[in-house]
DNA sequence: GTTCTTGCAAAATATTTGCAAGACG
DNA sequence: CGTCTTGCAAATATTTTGCAAGAAC
């Protein structure tokens, strides 16, 4: 068992169950995005329900944060390690339509955005759609 | 029957149907973005695979656009007139935490985003979540 | 007549909740 | 014991397809 797995789900009032090492594991493993399905798919004897509300208390905790990339099932990325998911920590997220995957692109800085006077911004979700640059080569 | 309205179905190759017609309409009078249960909601009489594949031929044929807000449904907005949907033409979404309802934001130019080396930009899907304008007063 | 559109039914997919058994402190 | 977690079942919601009747050209 990895200690520092353990403290990743620690730090975030996680209890570090079985399952939840588990997928935090699979999630570190992992460079792209994933649904629940995709998530089930790399377990050979997973609840789809425990996943789904392991996703759930990892969303809410902000061990992870969700993504809508247009392929009709939201998908879940790890968090940085000192995310609060504030607008300003927001990052774009590059969906492939090529090879279906969806990756966060934290290289680059997403510009600031202006809203008109009383809009009050509190998440900011970014998705571009395209082609990645594995399947562009 | 308002021929501006047909027209504007013909310029995109659109066969202005009495259905069509009405959705068309049903847009123009509604400011924010509809799902296609809350279009369903707006008729007393429509059959929602026709509102469906109604959405889907607009959307395919550039009169509107469709936004994954995060709610769980698909929403669709009308498209500028001249709109063709490249990433040039993409405009800040916004999603009111307070009334539910999402507007397109295009007072407000949208900064140019930067791609890490080999990534090709072809579509871009940016909802901002918080309170609106009308809910902040 | 041929193509496009519509309505009903049903399938497929995704998300969410209820409940009881089990784990853990 | 009490709280949190898990697994199974089932309910909900959403998206999509099949097919035949009807409308449009």
């Amino acid at each position: 068992m990895d200690a520092s797995l353990e403290k990743r789900l620690l730090d975030r009032s996680i209890q570090p169950t079985a399952m939840r090492l588990l997928v935090l594991e699979e999630f570190l493993r992992t460079n792209a995005a994933m649904s629940l399905s995709e998530l089930e798919a790399h377990f050979q004897t997973a609840d789809k329900t425990t996943l789904y509300r392991t996703l759930k208390t990892f969303e809410k905790n902000k061990l992870v944060h969700s993504i809508e990339d247009g392929t009709g099932s939201v998908k879940y990325a790890l968090c940085e390690e000192s995310c609060e998911c504030l607008p300003e920590q927001s990052h774009i997220h590059f969906h492939c339509q090529k090879c279906g995957e969806t990756f966060c692109i934290t290289e680059v800085q997403l510009p600031k955005l202006s809203l008109p006077k009383n809009f009050v911004g509190k998440e900011v979700n970014l998705v571009v759609k395209g082609i990645c640059e594995k399947c562009n080569s």
